[in-house]
DNA sequence: GAGCACTGC
């Protein structure tokens, strides 16, 4: 990590000077992508390999890998290990005998980009010895991979295959700090495969924070004798810059105009290096973008210009490649982003990075069973890997928008997905791989035993599990094959019997997609009588349907789809998603079938699946779920946001804002649910079943 | 009449 030295300055006031300044010719990596810095200076590809700082640790890390089965490696930013690990490995012989190294990533540019770096790196064509599988795009050759990059999620569905994954004789998980939900699964997973498996290898790449965790959790000596240990750590140094880390001396009471401030004045007292600022969501990027803009057009005569532009996950492809321009010699880059820019995406040229000490993620109540965005304090490993980001080019400085008092009470790391999120995907898939019982798994952070009883009760509802828990044959065990929620799956196991696969198809493929509607700020009211000209009372569901048929109908034309305010690239997506799903209803003897224009059929089938999702009107011109008389609003960009709003619905999901809002809502039939419910709707003590009958009357 | 961090199968 870069050395923090702390330094104070008072907000609104002038920014801290200048540094040193120093650049040089460097290769870099870190999270997923490869960078060759300075083109210009012209080595080979051997020599590049030798200069990164991992190379002297070759010998030492082929050694532990010999003696330990757990070896974590804390390798910081630009040392190199996700691209020469795997060759070492490859050249002392653990691809020998038909065996296969495998390195998993959390997102899918990184596996793929790393993977061509390795593959080009060892003179070959991607594909061959090295390859990558991700969703939608598997490159690798059955017999003559042997290093293999992969996300982990696919890790996950390979073990559905193969539970040992006896092709394996290393695998390496990259990036394992960042605990997302498959990583935890696969760490879980992998504890367990070691018992039967003593040959196999594991690498876990992780930050310094939590490496003695992984440390301990795999390793298996009981004893108190060291050197019985089967798991060990060794920490890799970094080729990155110094990074200055500045508090404020006192609380910021507004940290969007504090922003707006502290890039104003580093523009005025740096004489160059790019300015990126965390904030945590899409209004606060816009307003930031406006503000700046405003401020910059009364600076006077500056030889220096600004260009400032926005970057988050909703952002149209096109404008999100302009964070990625380079910029004439006397313009300032200035990228005000959401949290994509901390692990997902790197700017290069970035020195100075501004964090307001905020993000907002995604939370669990499973007292209410919903999940909503929440914006809460960053965690230190955040803040620390913001800072980073300056220092990838040369020396660099950060600006925290807090005190240092304040940063020492952030909580050390985030909470993990696991602990966040609703499980039923999660459980459905643990007994899909042989967990009996989930309540027992070795969760490297287990979740609370009140989330796992609302998974199970949702899977028990849905006849995924029986009464002992199990997973059902073969209802259950197909539900955990999808790559979908459990609701999806069931609504497309059930469709073929309804009659309407077809579309059922294409609707659950759509709901997958986001941003299907798009609404350009300037063309709003036209973007809106685009989508209504799709719009039928039925809701959501059939409205997306009708998109979706009528791309088909025009021959899939992204001219079509720009004259009707649709999201091309989604539409690609929803009709790869769509094939993906066809593939396995039908491997499932799910009859493909179309309703011919049975619309009924279709709302039927989506209840089988969505029932506990079902809300009733209130007088009051809200509605109330059945399950917990809870209180739901539709969103305004539901179709259904009309007038006269309908009795009954049942929704897709829940977005937690002002209000609580359901989206992707569907009319209903109260009959519905208890002819395609009748399970749900007798479970609970006595008193629930009887709450639940009346609000059904 | 409101407004959605980010991934992934």
């Amino acid at each position: 990590m870069s050395t923090l030295k702390p330094k104070f300055w008072k907000p609104g006031t002038d920014a801290p000077g200048t540094g040193l300044h120093e650049e040089r010719e460097r290769i870099s990596e870190g999270s997923g992508e490869v960078v060759v810095y300075n083109p210009h200076v012209s080595i080979s590809i051997e020599q590049q390999r030798q200069r990164l700082p991992i190379f002297k640790h070759r010998n030492h890390i082929l050694y532990l890998v010999e003696k330990y089965e757990t070896v974590v490696i804390v390798g910081e930013t630009g040392c190199g290990k996700s691209t020469q690990i795997p060759q070492f490995l490859a050249e002392a012989g653990w691809t020998a005998e038909g065996h296969i190294v495998a390195i998993t990533q959390p997102r899918r540019v990184a596996a793929v980009t790393v993977a061509n770096r390795v593959a080009e790196e060892r003179g070959s064509i991607i594909g061959n010895e090295v390859g990558y599988n991700i969703r939608f795009d598997d490159c690798t050759d059955a017999t003559t991979t042997r290093i293999k990059f992969l996300t982990d999620g696919v890790l996950v569905r390979e073990m559905m295959s193969d539970p040992l994954l006896t092709k394996y004789s290393v695998i390496m998980i990259d990036e394992a700090h960042e605990r997302t939900l498959y990583t935890d699964i696969i760490v879980g997973l992998l504890k367990k495969i070691q018992k039967k498996r003593p040959d196999l290898r594991l690498i876990i790449s992780s930050a310094t924070l939590d490496a003695e965790a992984f440390k301990d959790f795999f390793n298996n000596n009981e004893t108190n004798d060291k050197s019985k240990d089967t798991s060990t750590i060794i920490s890799v140094e970094g080729r990155t810059y110094p990074v200055d880390i500045y508090y404020t001396i006192s609380p910021v009471p507004d940290f969007i105009k504090e922003t707006v401030n502290t890039i104003v004045k580093i523009h005025k007292t740096e004489p160059t290096g790019d300015i990126l600022a965390f904030l945590t969501g899409q209004d606060e990027v816009e307003n930031v973008v406006s503000l700046v803009i405003e401020q910059a057009r009364h600076m006077s005569d500056k030889q220096l210009k600004m260009k400032v532009l926005p970057m988050y996950g909703g952002l149209p492809a096109s404008e999100q490649m302009r964070v990625f321009e380079r910029t004439s010699k006397n313009t300032r880059k200035v990228v005000i982003a959401t949290n994509i820019a901390e692990a997902s995406i790197t700017i290069s040229g970035i020195v100075h990075v501004i964090d307001c000490g905020f993000v907002k993620l995604r939370a669990y109540n499973p007292n209410t069973g919903l999940e909503g965005l929440v914006v809460v304090p960053v965690s230190q490993a955040s803040a620390q890997q913001r800072s980073g980001r300056a220092g990838r080019v040369r020396s660099g400085k950060a600006y925290r928008l807090y005190t240092e008092e304040d940063f020492d009470k952030l909580p050390n790391s985030t909470v993990p997905e696991m602990q966040r999120t609703n499980l039923a995907t999660v459980i459905l898939q643990l007994k899909c791989l042989g967990i009996d019982n989930v309540l027992r798994f070795n969760f490297l952070s287990p979740p609370s035993s009140k989330a796992m009883i609302r998974g199970l009760e949702l899977l028990y509802a849905l006849g995924a599990i029986n009464d002992n828990a199990k997973l059902t044959e073969p209802l259950g065990v197909r539900m955990a094959e999808f790559p979908l929620d459990p609701m999806f799956a069931k609504t497309l196991l059930t469709s073929g019997t309804f009659g309407c696969s077809e579309e059922i198809l294409t609707i659950i493929a759509m709901l997958q997609v986001q941003n299907i509607f798009l609404s350009p700020s300037n063309q709003k009211a036209a973007a809106e009588k685009a989508k209504r000209k799709f719009s039928v009372a039925e809701g959501d569901h059939i409205t997306l349907l009708n998109v979706y048929e009528a791309y088909i109908k025009c021959g899939k034309s992204s001219r079509w789809c720009h004259e009707h305010y649709l999201n091309y690239r989604g539409l690609c997506r929803a009709t790869s998603i769509r094939d993906q799903l066809k593939k396995i209803a039908k491997k499932f003897k799910v009859k493909m079938l179309n309703s011919e224009g049975d619309v009924d059929v279709i709302c039927r089938c989506i209840v089988a699946g969505f029932f506990s999702n079902a809300a009733k009107l209130h007088p009051s011109g809200s509605y109330r779920t059945i399950r917990d008389n809870y209180t739901l609003y539709i969103h305004p960009t539901s179709v259904l946001y009309v007038e006269k709003p309908p009795k009954w619905v049942i929704f897709n999901e829940i977005l937690q804002t002002n209000k609580d809002y359901m989206r992707d809502i569907m009319v209903i039939d109260a009959s519905w649910l208890y002819e395609l419910a009748p399970h749900y709707y007798q479970y609970g003590t006595e008193r629930e079943i009887g709450a639940k009958k009346a609000r059904l009357e």
